[in-house]
DNA sequence: CCTAGGATCAAATAACGCTAGGCGT
DNA sequence: TTATTTGATCCTAGG
């Protein structure tokens, strides 16, 4: 089939396609043609990864709004929504808006109504029709990507859930999915009432094979000698076999440790393929690594990729990881080691793909664990760069021969798993439940199961009365907890009940923040008591007037009070939101035991609630790790520079970002439910909120709200004698210019961004910007002395790295 | 005969990912 | 539960 056979397309979109050099759709796409999805009929697209997958969407979403539609393309990583818009804005030139949606951008959504294209995640499609977005009425086409997530037990059933209610919305509404191939697509077709296509196809052929021994069997049953010499490590040997044919490679493996350690390995093995001119790319390419944070894992990932390797993993920060995924893509970077993060999200096709390591320990499995058969695929199903490789190769690793055919029997051979939802398990029931209800979808027992009815849990569940029994149990948690009535056999949402629902927390952290603040409020005059009487105790260190000090002040592990005791403290709450089920755990290392069951104790006048006793072992140790992430959050808001946080908590700089993004937003609702329930928190609450969301000190808060000013320039204007944004307008350019390193172009912006009427800094001179020479110099040692403050890098990137999240 | 460096072994250590609100100067 | 790292001990080659 070709392009001007499809029927349905908007005029010009064939030639358009045909200059992009697709004369002829590949067989998967010409099934799903002639199964209608340009004529707006439902498809389940069940096809291996790379095979144009998208092309379909993009062919249904195209005819939809030609026929005066509107479509929804729903992704399943936020990366992936930027990568999405970005390729379907090549139809801009036939009138086709396209518009992304996701939690970091607009809230209320209502420009969206006039887009024809909008992108976004299922999270941020639920917590839109929770927000009545208007215009997700005027659907036609929905696109979900990655359907199989309904198999996951986290994020699936918000999938599920609202594929349902976008279909209850809209009755009529065009579904295509996109899966890739598992073992029952059938069930997943008819559950959303969709023809099945389903194809093995590739455009581009893949080998997969187990290496043992010193060869490599593949599964159409040749063999390629790859020796092992010993000493040698088997997966070094296969990079350099594969760097001889001048491809990369991509391993992956089973820990962020081990992904650091493969790539130190691998570097040496990377940097004898190097031409000069790669080296001088890379050597810059490190150089752009290292300025985007200034932490050990940062350096050493520069190390590497200056000689050609590179590792991946979600403790990185995001713009690391897009460096590393460019250079990969461009093949500067000839190897990646990889945790799973590189499986699932943007594309970082590779001409062989090792998987490594095949399991993973899993607590409560109780040792380690195989892999999902679907997500082996994953990974093997990146390897191939279509049209620049002649085929792919995936290849597993056994150490000997029983362990061969074992991998062969269960990844290479076998099917992957039926997709099964994971509905009726009890978090996901909480939180969707009081969705439906809220959002007027059902307002009876009756109702509410008729709704779950259609779902497809229900048309697969081989237990009856499960999801009943699961909905009584949930129903009557969230009336206990006050955040719906139950009268009559009606069911309404109380408007705490509306107010969780709206603000997409798991009702069980609602719960969990309103009782802690309800707490607070009842014992506030015993622990502000308790809070001074430390505080004097402890005899306020002198002067806190110089930073290093006062930075040293809260991170030391003697435990410092502010002296104008605002209750709850910020530590407080950091501490009640880290301890909720929307803020994702961090662990307790060897000795972390010791040093917060200490600190609890030392600090518990200022936690929000009654300290679990130390024999309920579980919930103790909870309570701990909560303290914990508390802790860092502290210091990120206590100015304590990103390596110090780093090493004292054993993570990488992407998880101080996504902490304290995480607390960022549960302190906003906390806020927000503080507020509706008038306690007297909500300042507290709100200044809490603040300081994670600028990282610092509470005397920079008004600085640090300036555009352009993040944690670092504040603290500099500060020490220079300029404490508030008014003292921005009045003060003497000079001063701004030398507190701002002499950077005139930044000291313009921040001083336009401040609202000052003259932001020029032509008529100031050089000379009267005092810039100590020194400050121009890295400071190498962690604790930098001398009166200048100078504690940190080069100047874009001060701010770039953490400060900069607006 | 001593030392540096490598090899070997036992003990210690640590083990994936990630979505979400809404205010505004 | 397991793979990797770390640290201690032992061995050997070379001075």
């Amino acid at each position: 089939m070709r392009p001007e056979d499809v029927p349905g397309l908007p005029e010009g979109v064939p030639e358009q396609l045909q200059s992009e050099g697709i004369e002829e759709l590949y067989p998967p796409q010409a099934e799903a043609v002639e199964a209608g999805v340009t004529e707006g009929e439902s498809v389940l697209a069940s096809i291996p990864t790379a095979s144009g997958k998208t092309f379909v969407a993009e062919l249904a979403m195209l005819s939809s709004v030609q026929r005066g539609g509107k479509a929804l393309y729903i992704v399943p990583l936020r990366a992936l929504a930027s990568e999405k818009k970005a390729e379907f804005e090549r139809w801009e030139a036939f009138g086709i808006d396209v518009g992304v949606s996701t939690g970091n951008y607009d809230s209320d959504g209502e420009w969206l109504a006039s887009r024809d294209i909008i992108v976004a995640t299922s999270e941020k499609v639920d917590s839109l029709i929770r927000n009545n977005a208007p215009w997700v009425s005027d659907l036609t086409c929905v696109v979900s990507d990655e359907v199989h997530l309904v198999n996951d037990a986290h994020r699936g059933p918000t999938l599920e859930v609202t594929l349902g209610k976008l279909r209850k919305i809209n009755p009529g509404l065009q579904v295509v999915a996109l899966s890739a191939t598992v073992g029952n697509a059938d069930e997943v077709a008819e559950w959303l009432d969709a023809t099945l296509v389903e194809s093995d196809w590739r455009p581009i052929d893949l080998k997969m094979g187990v290496h043992y021994g010193n060869a490599i069997s593949f599964d159409d049953g040749t063999q390629r000698e790859v020796p092992v010499g010993k000493g040698d490590r088997k997966t070094a040997a296969l990079v350099a076999d594969t760097l001889e044919e001048d491809g990369s490679s991509l391993v992956f493996v089973n820990s962020r440790r081990n992904a650091e350690a493969a790539a130190k390995r691998l570097k040496d093995v990377t940097a004898r393929a190097l031409t000069e001119g790669e080296k001088s790319e890379l050597a810059e390419l490190a150089q752009e690594i290292r300025d985007v944070s200034d932490t050990e894992t940062s350096d050493t990932l520069a190390n590497c990729v200056a000689k050609g390797a590179a590792f991946h993993h979600a403790g990185l920060a995001a713009e690391h990881r897009s460096l590393v995924e460019d250079a990969f893509r461009d093949r500067l970077v000839k190897a990646v080691s990889a945790t799973p993060t590189l499986a699932a999200g943007v594309n970082t096709p590779s001409r062989r793909v090792i998987v490594r390591d095949w399991r993973r320990y899993d607590g409560e499995f109780g040792g380690m664990k195989p892999l999902d058969v679907l997500e082996v695929h994953q990974m093997m199903g990146r390897a191939g760069r279509p049209g620049l490789d002649p085929y792919g190769e995936a290849v597993l690793l056994a150490k000997d021969s029983e362990t061969r055919d074992e991998l062969f029997e269960r990844y290479i051979w076998a099917d992957a798993e039926p997709v099964r939802s994971k509905l009726a398990a009890e978090p996901a029931l909480r939180t969707h439940l009081l969705a439906t209800v809220a959002s007027g979808f059902a307002h009876t027992r009756e109702g509410v199961l008729d709704f779950l009815g259609q779902t497809l849990y229900a048309t697969q569940t081989d237990e009856p009365g499960r999801l009943e029994r699961v909905t009584d149990a949930v129903v009557q948690y969230l009336d206990v907890n006050g955040f719906v009535d139950v009268e009559d056999g009606q069911i309404t949402a109380t408007p705490v009940g509306h107010t969780v629902s709206r603000l997409y927390l798991d009702p069980m952290s609602a719960a969990e923040i309103l009782d802690g603040l309800e707490w607070a409020a009842d014992n506030r005059d015993e622990n502000l008591r308790k809070l001074d009487g430390v505080a004097s105790a402890t005899s306020e260190p002198q002067q806190t007037g110089e930073f290093q000090r006062a930075s040293e002040m809260v991170s030391n592990d003697e435990g410092t009070y502010e002296s104008e005791t605002t209750y709850p403290t910020a530590l407080g709450l950091f501490h009640l939101v880290s301890r909720t089920p929307d803020m994702y755990q961090l662990y307790l290392k060897s000795g972390d035991r010791e040093t917060f069951t200490e600190e609890c104790y030392e600090r518990e006048p200022e936690l929000l609630g009654k300290v679990p006793s130390e024999y309920e072992d579980v919930r103790f140790e909870e309570w701990l790790s909560a303290l914990k992430t508390a802790r860092l959050l502290e210091d990120w808001a206590g100015e304590v520079d990103e390596d110090r946080i780093t090493e004292r908590y054993g993570v990488g700089p992407g998880d101080i970002r996504g902490k304290v993004e995480t607390a960022q937003w549960l302190l906003g609702a906390a806020e927000r439910l503080a507020g509706e329930l008038d306690l007297s928190s909500v300042v507290a609450v709100r200044e809490a909120k603040k300081r994670v969301e600028y990282g610092v000190r509470d005397e920079l808060l008004d600085l640090a709200g300036v555009r352009g000013v993040g944690r670092k320039r504040a603290r500099r204007l500060f020490e220079a004698g300029i404490e508030t944004r008014s003292d921005l307008r009045e003060a003497d350019k000079s001063v701004v210019l030398a507190a701002l390193r002499g950077r005139r172009k930044t000291a313009e912006n921040v001083l336009e961004a401040a609202g000052r009427r003259d932001p020029s800094m032509d008529d100031v001179d050089e000379a009267d910007a005092d810039v100590p020479a020194a400050t121009f110099e890295r400071a190498s040692g962690r604790q930098s002395h001398g009166g200048d403050g100078g504690d940190d890098g080069d100047d874009p990137q001060e701010q770039a790295s953490l400060g900069d999240f607006g």
